[in-house]
RNA sequence: CGCGGGGUAGAGCAGUUGGCAGCUCGCCAGGCCCAUAACCUGGAGGCCGUCGGUUCGAAUCCGACCCCCGCAA
């Protein structure tokens, strides 16, 4: 089979979420990737130590060459020189422009992890755990200057579980996403598929999480935390204050009880769990960890801290 | 050399003027009971992170290293 045919690509994504789309792309013999765009290497952890990029890994593996601009409209001429006919970025973390956007021949593409247009921005994955939607899913748009506000190609609903958290829906749009890029690029390729235009009122921008919005507020409605905790999970983590110490709540049970009897943050037993009362009902909490601790069942928390009933949660 | 907490039974934790290694849960056997995650009796299970030092004697004091975690980045 000969190379002349298939579609030159340039693979922009950075972090495990890319990699689905990546080999996705690479095992398809309609298209052929000329090259990978990654963020740089990066110190990681508590050692600092210098770690590559997912995607980059990938392509090496692959034998592919990688890019790593530290500003990627810096390298426009390498891009320019490699002809390619389509750029696809998934989650690569940088703002792409006008100038980029018009290099390859038949556009730039985009696996967006919500139902655009509803979210938009950064924290798209996490942003209806915390609404209590019904649905996300992926999106496929070939990219104009907005920020995810190019036309529709192609989106694949999923429906959220009742214990959805952040880490299992980000896992499946990976998954999901990378088999609906393939066939919405050929679809889009093969002209049998004509972008919708986004309805820009019915969208709300995302920002991205910062630590701080982990910190839970015992004041709020039960179920929001329910929520939260799921949503924040695994980052940048649901925590809580135990005498000066963080306190991780790693997981707790949906079956929320309609208990209104003590000042909210207040840590008490009923039927041998441990419960938080919130600003509206009471959580219980099924697995949790202490700073300088692994995580845990509660049950077993419960065993070296038998003076934990009464506490207060800050 | 960024700051700090920790490593003791399968799990979670106590345990420093250095002196027989403990508690709760779980597990195994038996008992009680219409029955039970409840209760009673008995039992197994430890190189106290690793290596070295001090000492008559170290989980405990000293030194080095390994691993886990929180903060910061």
């Amino acid at each position: 089979m000969s190379n002349i045919n298939k579609i030159k690509t340039i693979f922009a994504g950075t972090p495990e979420f890319s990699i689905p789309s990546l080999k996705a792309l690479i095992n398809d013999n309609f298209f052929e990737v000329v090259a990978v765009i990654t963020q740089g290497d990066k110190k990681v952890g508590r050692k600092q130590i210098l770690t590559s990029p997912a995607v980059k890994i990938e392509a090496i593996k692959n034998k592919i060459p990688v890019l790593q601009p530290v500003k990627i409209e810096n390298d426009l001429e390498r891009i320019k020189k490699l002809k390619p006919d389509i750029m696809v970025f998934v989650s690569y973390g940088q703002i792409i422009k006008q100038n980029l956007l018009d290099i390859p021949r038949l556009g730039c593409f985009n696996l967006h992890g919500s139902i655009l247009p509803k979210y938009r921005g950064a924290a798209v994955i996490q942003a209806p755990i915390i609404n209590g939607d019904k649905f996300s899913g992926a999106t496929i748009i070939k990219m104009d200057e907005g920020l995810d506000t190019g036309p529709i190609i192609k989106q694949n609903k999923i429906i959220l579980e009742p214990n959805e958290t952040s880490e299992s829906l980000y896992n499946k749009i990976s998954i999901q996403g990378a088999d609906l890029l393939v066939n919405a690029l050929k679809g889009y390729i093969e002209g049998k598929i004509k972008p919708k235009n986004q309805d820009d009122s019915e969208t709300t921008y995302i920002p991205k999480l910062k630590k701080e919005d982990g910190k839970i507020d015992w004041s709020k409605d039960a179920l929001k935390i329910e929520r939260e905790t799921r949503a924040l999970n695994p980052f940048p983590g649901a925590y809580t204050k135990l005498e000066d110490k963080n306190l991780k709540i790693k997981k707790v049970s949906s079956n929320i009880l309609n208990i209104n009897k003590f000042p909210f943050g207040k840590i008490f037993l009923y039927k041998n769990n441990l419960v938080i009362q919130c600003g509206k009902n009471a959580l219980i909490i099924e697995k949790l960890q202490l700073e300088g601790k692994k995580e845990m069942e509660t049950k077993d928390f419960l065993q070296g801290h038998r003076d934990i009933e009464g506490k207060i949660l800050e």
